[in-house]
DNA sequence: ACCTGAACACCGTTCAAGT
DNA sequence: ACCTGAACACCGTTCAAGT
């Protein structure tokens, strides 16, 4: 009973998560999913558009709960009712080392979110070039250095430059990974990194 | 008169400076050769030695002159004759100062290289996976930090984020310039970057 | 030693035609 | 509205056979 876009996205999530970006093809998708190739194209407009959307659901979980304050955009999927406060968080505006906090707290968190998925750093690294400032977690980390004391220009930076750090590091990990290769030192090289730039 | 390998990697070369990494395929290079094929495969392994030499040649200006002192291993295409010390450079033994200023050289050459190659972050990206430590400019950074104070252990890690932002960086402008985005912003968020790490 | 010819197992995308 | 069938213009790699 007629496929939809759903199932399409569903599928090469699938692909991707389980065999990586190299084995997801529009051709494999198509026969995963029992249809002709050209029958795709129905329901997405072309491969980026669909590598853009499996972006977007890989960063998603980073739109929700976590620093608790929802700084007008910070959430994507669900704009928060009116007068929806910080509630159970630390007094009425978070402390500035807080919220450094929160930052690196951001990062580590996409880097999980990136990592977990095979040759996700490719797919995210596209999505973020198409839109640097407004693909997560570039904005919620621009927030969470602004309340931490940080003007919100040079703020901004310093997300742009924690983000292609980040990106950078996973490129390197995943690629190495791919070949069987260790990757024992890189958790801690990635933190360091996080450590400097915040410095 | 017979195909060598040179001819090769020069023809891969141009066609990667001038249409890109997704016109640069074995059938292509092959038909720009005048060859069939399978020619090819005698002269290199596979499609990924062929680019691993060419990360390699993108790279090879970063290890000619530049900070003046070449420490054991500094150069990999002619190893000095024994005797070549520091000629013009400052005192006998640089100053901290003036060797994080050679580190900022470093890996700033080391984007323009890189930024000078259609695509060239994607191809340096997978040979910087491969040996993240021995391939440039890592090791001259590291060498140029160690110079400036920095234990051997945190320079390498320095040197490593330094890099890894880069590559970050220049994936992203590369990308953007692929479908003719705007990029004005990018050298300057490359350069805060690079001051962050090192402060 | 070096290359051709031919094959194997694939790609992304389009589009008339069917239901 | 949604899909098939078939095509167009490609891929990387292998390998017997030729020179």
């Amino acid at each position: 009973m007629a496929l939809d876009r759903d199932q399409v996205v569903d599928a090469a999530w699938h692909i991707l998560q389980t065999y990586g970006l190299g084995d997801l093809s529009m051709r494999r998708l198509a026969r995963e999913l029992g249809v002709q190739p050209g029958a795709l194209y129905w329901h997405v407009a072309n491969k980026q558009e669909l590598l853009a959307v499996l972006a977007q659901r890989m960063v998603a979980p980073l739109s929700m709960s976590s620093t608790g304050a929802s700084p007008a955009g910070a959430c994507l999927t669900s704009p928060s009712p009116a007068g929806a406060s910080s509630v159970d968080a630390p007094p009425a505006h978070a402390s500035p080392a807080g919220a450094a906090d929160d930052a690196v707290l951001l990062i580590t968190r996409f880097r999980s979110a990136v990592l977990a998925v095979r040759d996700g750093a490719d797919v995210v690294s596209v999505a973020h070039a198409l839109d640097p400032s407004g693909m997560q977690p570039t904005p919620l980390l621009t927030a969470a250095l602004t309340r931490a004391g940080m003007d919100p220009a040079p703020a901004e930076t310093a997300a742009l430059t924690l983000v292609r750090f980040t990106l950078g590091s996973v490129t390197a990990q995943q690629t190495r990974e791919s070949m069987d290769l260790p990757t024992a030192t890189m958790a801690a090289e990635f933190e360091a990194g996080v450590r400097a730039i915040l410095a």
